[in-house]
DNA sequence: TCTGGGGTCCTAGGACCC
DNA sequence: TCTGGGGTCCTAGGACCC
């Protein structure tokens, strides 16, 4: 049976979701992201403002110069979530085996559908005819015997697109990508491979695999030896468990002072600690991450003897490690803190309430149930705003 | 126009144990 | 007395992705 994998992909989709929510602003520039004036990025934007050179990532301000009449609207996680369920859903009852890479992407396994579905093209045109007619969002598709070959596929088919790269076809559709797409090969790779004068793919192709390993390291050296050939370097990891849980805040304005710093810090461990209850997990190791105005960033962990108990626990440990390690003349334009070394295990909230001092416990219980019902009353507006529309 | 926030994985050096 | 090497864990930093 011959593998086929579809890589599928939501266009645009935060932006795509506040067209879909709000008539007025399609056929608009929509830019999703920090407040225009503030710190912060573009995390979505439509094709309309795609069109002005604004992309994900870019900082806001640069965005509001390049289109000040875009629509700046902020980031609505929950509703995304949403949506992204139903796409999901939809991709589920499609094919058996559906791998989440992210909110709005993922990987199917179509091999042996053909029979039952016809040949990729049509199955591909179907699944996408039903995402759009079941949620308003486009998706595009790429079709591959590889995931890393239906990945890449489905980006260039964008937007509402669809490639199928037959079989025996992967190196001719990586000779047609200039090298820049390769995907896995960020701004550093592309920057070592400009110093080696490495132009495209079939070049990168005439090295060795020794000697991309020795230029590259062993595990990015073997990465782009298979990229390059169009080989699978997407391997499914399965279900991966969580590995860390953390929260970082960039300031408004560079910080000096110690006292909001420590406010700050005392909330992230809140969050952390809200979400270990929420996702039942343990930590045996906390770490702080740093950025000074410079944008020099470090980190700092530490282990710990037990699992982690409250977030008090979280605040004064995160507190030592961040006295021992910030340079205090130094102004601080973020500060993140999180939780590694997880297993799952009695929730938190069990460890608060099992032990110790009463009136701590009664704090925390007020935070969790307070963050709840802030959740709750959220999803209540969330759903308002649906029925409304 | 300065550069978000949430993650994963890799590398490399040092400690420690056998 | 001098000195091995493998395995594992910890720590810090960095690359990459969405």
């Amino acid at each position: 049976m011959a593998p086929l994998f579809f890589h599928v992909d939501i266009d645009a989709f935060f932006a795509s979701v506040e067209q879909l929510d709000e008539e007025g602003y399609r056929g608009l520039p929509v830019v999703v992201g920090a407040r225009p004036g503030q710190r912060g990025v573009v995390s979505a934007c439509s094709y309309e403002a795609r069109a002005f050179g604004i992309h994900s990532a870019m900082p806001i301000n640069e965005a509001l110069r390049l289109c000040p009449q875009a629509v700046f609207l902020p980031v609505r996680m929950e509703r995304y979530q949403e949506c992204s369920q139903r796409v999901f859903k939809i991709l589920e009852d499609f094919s058996p085996s559906v791998e989440r890479v992210s909110i709005d992407e993922a990987f199917l396994d179509m091999s042996g559908t053909e029979r039952l579905l016809g040949p990729a093209t049509e199955s591909a045109s179907r699944l996408k005819e039903l995402v759009l007619s079941q949620t308003g969002l486009c998706v595009s598709v790429g079709a591959a015997g590889n995931r890393f070959i239906a990945k890449l596929a489905s980006a260039q088919s964008k937007p509402k697109g669809l490639i199928v790269v037959e079989s025996g076809r992967e190196e001719a559709f990586m000779d047609s990508l200039p090298l820049y797409k390769l995907w896995g090969a960020g701004d550093k790779t592309q920057e070592r491979f400009r110093e080696l004068n490495i132009r495209s793919i079939p070049e990168l192709r005439s090295y060795q695999l020794e000697l991309l390993q020795r230029l590259f390291g062993s595990a990015m050296g073997l990465f782009l030896y298979q990229a390059c050939r169009g080989m699978e370097c997407c391997e499914s990891r399965g279900d991966v468990a969580r590995r860390s849980v953390s929260t970082e805040r960039t300031f408004e304005r560079d910080i000096l002072g110690q006292e909001i710093v420590e406010a700050c810090l005392l909330e992230e461990a809140q969050e952390v600690m809200y979400q270990l209850y929420l996702k039942s997990l343990q930590a045996n190791t906390i770490f702080i991450k740093l950025r000074y105005a410079d944008f020099r960033s470090l980190s700092a962990q530490r282990s710990l003897s037990k699992p982690l108990g409250s977030s008090e626990e979280l605040y004064r440990l995160a507190l030592a490690l961040l006295r021992e390690k910030r340079e205090s003349s130094q102004p601080l334009r973020l500060l993140g803190l999180g939780v590694c070394k997880l297993e799952e295990g009695i929730t938190v909230q069990q460890e608060l309430f099992d032990s110790g001092d009463g009136r701590k416990i009664k704090a925390e219980r007020a935070i969790f149930e307070l963050r709840q019902k802030g959740q709750h009353l959220k999803k209540a507006r969330n759903i308002r705003l649906k029925d409304e529309s």
